[in-house]
DNA sequence: AATAATAAAAATTTTGAAATTCCTTCCCTT
DNA sequence: AAGGGAAGGAATTTCAAAATTTTTATTATT
């Protein structure tokens, strides 16, 4: 998710048991369970590899948390009580504070993984309600490797960026809060529709 | 998936490496990859268990189900050409062919297994054409797991359950040759409802 | 020169046992 | 009797090495 392997790079697992102080079958087991979230593939008897990165599967991964986005927001609208108005409202309380100081500072990299944590909070929250314990679990897991896919893409993190995001994020809350199923849809698009041609 | 493990059940390496032939650590191995799938929960330091069934989950797959299957259908509609269209007729010859034979056979559980197999590959061929290897591979998983949470569900597979399971396999590949989204959501909705409250 | 076959090297998988952690039972204290 | 804590047993995880498989390099054949 850091960027620390490059996309493709095989993972041998003898080649990690030292820098990470254990025995490569434990680094093998730690693959298979990374696996499972998508970040890393498997193949039979040919070992691990970090997960390709590549404008289809950018697209891919986008198109589908969309589409899982949608339906797990549209679902908390329905079921989602007071409980999940006040979670909502604090996650975005909290992940606009961080994306205002990130917009005004001029090293924003420092909080990246602070926003990150936040960014995904938010968007969690939002379908926290949907009741679909399988919806939410495949969510974080595309999460995940969204992104996985858009590290790597040298975005500029300007001022102007971290405004349009606020707003977008604001858009889904207001949407979200007035119970709004068409506009919550929209809002979701028009927020993550910049991955769809990247 | 055929239900020779109970839900739930403690899945202990050191019990299976007998039965198998092999060691305790590829038992675990094999476990981890089966966790993924779906088929089996790992908790760190607490080992493996069959994944639970009960009402609620039932319904979660089948929800679920019916989302990515809408979806990868109707992008399919968009996309798919001649040979989806050769392909999804082909499958579902196949299927209905092993139907109403189960139909008219007194004993169908001899061809379930060829039957669920059938069943897999006219759906998934449905889907084939969406244009989304993760909305596919997720949707593999979710069969499975539909799969394992019903097979344990004693349905009376008389007469009557295979002529109403073939008119509504008839009805999805009419509505998809069509290109009739809309027929399409509702022939898969109807297919699935069943499962909703079980 | 291209293809196929062979041999060596590297990587993956499996093994059996040691180390660790968890769970149950029993005993003690309150 | 209830709760807490130690002891023993069972299960999980880790380890280092052996066995297997894949990959690479080399040689032979067409």
């Amino acid at each position: 998710m850091t960027a620390v392997f490059e996309p493709g790079a095989k993972m041998k697992p003898a080649e990690f048991q030292q820098e990470y102080g254990c025995s490569a079958n434990t680094v093998r087991d730690v693959l298979l369970r990374l696996s499972k979230v998508g970040l890393v593939e498997f193949e039979m008897q040919r070992g691990f590899r970090v997960t390709q990165t590549s404008r289809e599967r950018r697209r891919d991964v986008t198109q589908f948390r969309i589409l899982l986005e949608q339906e797990g927001a549209t679902q908390s609208m329905v079921r989602g009580g007071l409980p999940w108005e006040a979670a909502l409202t604090a996650t975005h309380h909290k992940l606009s504070h961080i994306e205002t100081k990130m917009a005004r500072d001029a090293q924003p990299k420092t909080y990246v993984g602070l926003w990150s944590d936040a960014e995904y909070e938010f968007h969690e929250t939002l379908i926290s309600a949907c009741g679909s314990p399988l919806l939410m679990e495949t969510y974080a897991n595309i999460y995940v490797q969204f992104r996985q896919q858009m590290v790597s893409q040298a975005r500029d993190f300007g001022e102007d960026y971290f405004r349009a995001i606020i707003a977008e994020h604001q858009a889904i809350l207001d949407a979200a809060l007035a119970r709004d199923a068409e506009a919550c849809r929209t809002a979701i698009y028009d927020h993550l529709k910049r991955n769809l041609q990247v």
